[in-house]
DNA sequence: TTATAAGTTTCAAATAATGAAACTATGTTT
DNA sequence: AAACATAGTTTCATTATTTGAAACTTATAA
């Protein structure tokens, strides 16, 4: 789905397994995982042999059946907090997130697809992976949206392509053109917004993270429920929005900046 | 650190190097790495871009430094949703918080550790981050003793055996000795406690979560600061923390269960 | 019990990984 | 600016690992 894993050798062939794993979304039996692996069983099976003893996999002996090991959990948890976006801006997603009293989400791009690597909610303190990790389309999240249209020409135009402009909602933007005029309006805003185009109820603003030197390294959504708001209630939220995303920039500048002994 | 990965070939190598660029807790030139590293230069060299390509790790083009990649977040993400405890857990943790107004753990033993999957805590917003993912050691915390007094024999002796006993606080059990009279009453009371030490200032009282036959599969735990209570305030909770291990134990047994056509 | 599927091991052939050495880029000193 | 030093990259013959058909063992169903 993201990796090219042409001629990355084995490395990347059980690589090719975890995911493999990861898609059937629950613990899988040896020969389910055969079924719809391109590998020889015996090669399958000293893969996942291989994996399991590396804790990239664990191994039910009760249900025979393997699932993502702890070695990734222990292996993001690290990622994470040696990341160069997330750890910086937590306690300004927090702030943000306790002024408005909605969920906030931090997002990175990634492989043409939207990465979340924060979340924050006041009436909902947990720090889990339950949203961290996670990942949405760009062309039909307000943050995805926000990101795309301050992307270098270049880069853009190869995420572009990489969208799959699937219709989710009656609202979702159905092309490359619709997707390119809204980036402009974005673009010349600094705000984006989505107006349920990926999923039925739920609406957001967002804004890029723009470095001092103007690149985007991502960006944060104020998100909430049609029950309660509409996109002009959102759009009060707005200013100290804009603010966090230029803090956080700001600030992700300054710790990328080289150290000193 | 965890794992063997004595002839785990040329996947357990690769797996060796995302620990090498972990433990930098920062991100690392090529140079660094290769000076920590086993592996010759070449080799080391067609690893990190193997990794790099298959998004295990990310490369800074600005910097020339090695991260952990995104990928690793992803899996993570799925491995925490599919896993059999957390998940099933969060929504009584979350009342459980709530309840008690203080940071509440849930973790899970892992290679003689204990690996925290997911937390809770109301109020502090600027205290702890992403603890989920953290390892601790299990001798000299709550959640750990907690687990280890409910293992098989056989388990836990090689539990004890994989115990650093390292002195971090003056209330540190120093050896198996002192740990093993410990839990012999933490089994009869159903209840561990960390009496600062693993961290000077930090208490907690802590619950093995028990299935319906018994194994215990991980631990739940109300953790809090001396500088607003004692061991005998965490007491208190007992009742409530019981029960929510409780109630914990036997959604798991049932999530586990296979499912039906 | 027999039949069938799931999981595991064997081993020669095929392939990929290895690392010394040489090379190129990048940055530093004289 | 040249000389030097360090960091990063490529080459290629050698070596070691991976590979997968087949055979085998263990579970599960009829």
């Amino acid at each position: 789905m993201f990796v090219d894993s042409k001629s990355d050798g084995t490395v990347g062939k059980a690589m090719q397994v975890l995911d493999q794993v990861a898609s059937f979304q629950r613990p899988v039996r040896f020969s389910e995982l055969l079924s719809k692996s391109p590998f020889p069983k015996p090669t399958l099976y000293r893969f996942v042999q291989t994996l399991t003893s590396q804790g990239m996999l664990s191994f039910d002996v009760e249900r025979q059946t393997y699932s993502l090991g702890t070695r990734l959990l222990r292996l993001a948890h690290s990622a994470w907090r040696n990341s160069s976006l997330a750890p910086v801006a937590r306690p300004f997603i927090e702030i943000l997130g306790a002024e408005v009293g909605e969920a906030v989400h931090l997002a990175q791009f990634d492989h043409g697809h939207v990465l979340f690597v924060d979340k924050f909610k006041v009436t909902d303190h947990f720090e889990t992976l339950a949203q961290v990790g996670k990942i949405a389309p760009g062309y039909c999240t307000g943050v995805g949206k926000a990101i795309l249209a301050f992307m270098p020409e270049l880069e853009q135009d190869r995420a572009l392509a990489q969208q799959s402009y699937t219709v989710y909602t009656p609202f979702t933007l159905r092309d490359r053109a619709a997707l390119v005029s809204e980036l402009a309006t974005i673009r010349a805003d600094g705000v984006a917004y989505d107006r349920e185009e990926h999923e039925k109820g739920i609406i957001s603003i967002a804004c890029p993270i723009l470095t001092n030197l103007g690149s985007v390294v991502g960006a944060v959504s104020i998100a909430t429920s049609t029950n309660r708001y509409l996109i002009k209630d959102l759009k009060k939220h707005l200013p100290i929005l804009l603010r966090t995303a230029k803090l956080i920039g700001t600030e992700a500048e300054i710790s990328l900046a080289p150290t000193w002994p």
